[in-house]
DNA sequence: CACATCGTTCGATGAGCGTCGAAGAATCAC
DNA sequence: GTGATTCTTCGACGCTCATCGAACGATGTG
């Protein structure tokens, strides 16, 4: 389990889409990857975060990917709306967009996180 | 909406992959296009299906794709366990597997379908 | 039988994705 | 400042995917 961390008042808030801009297939295609899927269960393991992006893929030593390839899939969440990022210093704090993800699907994280997962 | 059919005892069913074998990953990547998407509220609203696949291609107008990357996309719907499909006579005819998805990925099919949809 | 109907299969094409290593940017520690 | 730490960006590579038209197969109709 990954430790929660607090978000500094300083950090700054990587660029991400308004609820309301949040389509089905973007969040459904994000959701398709192990690697993507592998990473949010350790975040929502961890109260939908916030936590530590490095703590985030050490937690998940079946990830054999390189640092570059994990910050695509980071990104690749972030862009969906599924995952909201601050920088802090030379970290990068990450959590779950649990409420705006809910609000305009409902239900479909709960179904997709509770499910038997890749590998499963 | 689409007018259900029944199935004929002689229908031939396609090879689709056992309850079991149905993965996370497999059935988000086919429920993560547009097209498939409204192929699958078609037959939804059809009370699952069983209906024609001609009458299902034709019920959403907008869908303009050819003859061929609609079986495609039938295909690939099928394969990821989502939808059945009997062949009977020169027609096909569809259904959703609800009771199997909804076994193995409990919610995910209704969060899906009931969410905005493509170009909502 | 010949012909039409319904759908699949077969290349082919262009776009996008997951992956990597190398280089870069920003921050912290000394 | 120098150097280490942390993550992103930048090509590049191979692979998969959505798409099409043309050809094919199977079935029904005359």
């Amino acid at each position: 389990m990954v430790r929660r961390i607090s978000i500094d008042e300083r950090a700054e808030l990587l660029p991400e889409p308004p609820v309301a801009e949040l389509t089905l297939t973007t969040v459904l295609a994000a959701l398709a990857d192990p690697v993507r899927l592998t990473l949010l269960r350790v975040i929502a393991d961890a109260g939908d975060g916030p936590i530590d992006c490095g703590d985030c893929a050490a937690a998940a030593p079946d990830i054999t990917r390189s640092e570059s390839t994990i910050s695509h899939h980071y990104k690749v969440l972030r862009d969906a709306g599924i995952t909201r990022t601050h920088k802090q210093g030379r970290h990068r704090i990450i959590e779950i967009r649990r409420g705006d993800v809910e609000a305009r699907f409902p239900g479909l994280l709960d179904a997709v996180l509770a499910a038997p997962g890749p590998g499963a």
